[in-house]
Parts: structure tokens; sequence; C-alpha cells
DNA sequence: TTCAAATCATACTAAATTACTCGGATTTCA
DNA sequence: TGAAATCCGAGTAATTTAGTATGATTTGAA
């Protein structure tokens, strides 16, 4: 029951990318520094993203990317299946295009597995970039206290 | 996001022991065959559950097997833990011996995470083999009317 | 007593996936 | 014109997956 690390760091770059949300363009190498990732690993993963239509890049000197949307309007789901797939503990209740055998209709694991489904995508998809942020933000300030 | 054959036949096997919870023990081949389930891999499976505690066995002729405690009593959490490890989305959360990175304690995407195997590992432990036998019997019950 | 049905144990393997690296082409600002 | 950046595709070592293969051991029943 394990995310890849594309998933795991996609995320990581995404929140990167929503703290500097506002600004220039952030070149992937800063990223990649930032939160301690291969620069040419994460290229594959944020073309993902890209053609997923979650990231905008900026080509040439002084380029790099920047979040599509606001971080309120992306939320951790999006990414997590631009970069994944579509959410699902085994094939035959995958989200889209599920691949049923025989019994599925009378398969009982089945419905579990569409329960664990549903949580996973219910969680993923009530955090949002920005909800992310704020909470960053606030364990920043509990620290300094 | 993906669970392994293992959990997923894992399950099935569990369930199909379930079903035929109270009576003499069931070999494996029935239940191999029942479930579309190759017997050799199924072996090395259960081995995994025996280990665990969660199935007795009865070796020789007219031998098999037989849950260790009454469904009700055996959740599908047990039997995933068993068979998949820890529950964790990625590594930094594992449920035991997280391996955890120097920015753990900042780390924000580590306790989106945190929810996540939460929620999976609620869904898991709230659903009983007994449940899934109750589940079955009802859905045989509406099928037939 | 012997046979067949079963568990138990270990080793092997083909295929797929993962987590990258490498090399270079292209774009664009300064 | 050069440096900084994205873009693109190929390659690859290591690991995991999903089994198969082989055989030893145990035990109830004919």
């Amino acid at each position: 029951m394990r995310l890849s690390t594309r998933g795991h760091y996609g995320l990581k770059a995404m929140f990167d990318l929503a703290q500097h949300y506002g600004t220039e363009p952030i070149p992937l190498k800063s990223v990649a520094e930032r939160q301690s990732l291969s620069e040419h690993y994460l290229e594959q993963l944020i073309a993902r993203l890209r053609k997923a239509g979650l990231v905008k890049s900026v080509r040439g000197a002084q380029g790099g990317y920047i979040l599509a949307r606001e971080p309120e309007k992306i939320k951790v789901g999006d990414i997590i299946r631009a970069l994944e797939g579509p959410i699902a503990p085994v094939e035959c209740v995958k989200e889209v295009d599920p691949k049923e055998c025989d019994q599925a209709d009378y398969c009982i694991s089945r419905t579990v597995w569409a329960r664990v489904r549903d949580s996973i995508a219910g969680v993923l998809d009530s955090i949002s970039l920005a909800d992310m942020c704020r909470e960053a933000e606030k364990m920043h300030q509990t620290k300094e206290l």
C-alpha cells in the first residue's frame, strides 16, 4: 500500500511552488535544492504535472514554473492522480476504467477496496495546497514562541 | 497507491475460510479453486497469515486451515498488515518503525500522508470477516427476490 | 501398512516497475 | 552570443512482484 516517489516528491515540489505563488517563475533547480530532490528526476515529474494542466512553464533564462491556478484550487488529489494515475488500492476499483473480473458483482472484498479508495480520495480531495501553506505558517509561528 | 496481490488474494482466501468457519479444516486446494487463485502462491500467503497467528493449520490427509479465532475478531486490517507490512503510503509515516528524514518535524506533506494512513487504517480496522460474511449473505438474499 | 492428501519449506525466475542518470536539443532573457 | 532554463527520449541498475518448481514431511483412512 505504498505511493511511489513520484507522488511523494511531486507533492513536495508543488507545495514549494505554492509557497512562492504570486512571484516570478521558479526554476526547478531551486525547488530541487530546497526539497533535496534530483533535478533531472523532478523534470520528469513536472512534465506530467504540466500535461495535466496543474503548472505552467516559462522557457528560457529567468524561466521556471508557476502553478496554473491558485493554491486554493489545487487539491492534493489532483496532484496524486496526475502523477500516479487514478486512485485504486486494487485494479478492479480504479476511479476510471476499472478492469472488473467476472465475479465483480458478487465480490465482497471488492466492496472493501471501494471503501478504502473512497476514504483515500476523500482525504486527498479535501486538502488544497493553500491548506498546506496555512499549516506551514501555523507551524512556523508555534515554533517561534 | 496499489496493494499487491498478496493483500488482494489473501483477503479473498481469509474470507473463504470465514464462510466455512465452524466446520472441518479447509484444504487450500478448495480455497484456490473457489477463488480462482494459484494454490502454490496461496501457500506462501497463508504461511504469512499462520505466522501472524491468524490461521491454524492441520497437517496430513483431511487437513487444511481454520481461522485462529472467530470471524468477528479478525479485522481486514490484521490481514493486510500480516501480508503487506505496516500501513504507510510513504516510508516516513509507517505505523511501526518509520524512517523519518531530517526535516520530518517541519514537513507538511508528511502530515498529509499521516492523515491518509489513518484514514486507510480506520476503514480496514472497522471491517471484520464477520461483517463481510453478513454482507455476502445480504447480497445473496437481495439477488434471490 | 501403505497410500494419498495435505501442509511445509526453499529456491528459482521472468516480467514489470522504480528511481533514477545521461546526453543533448531548444528557447529566451540579458 | 552566451548562459540559464525548459524540453525530450533513451538507457539502466536495483528491486519487487507474482508466481513456478521441487521435494520433504505429516497424517487420516482404506
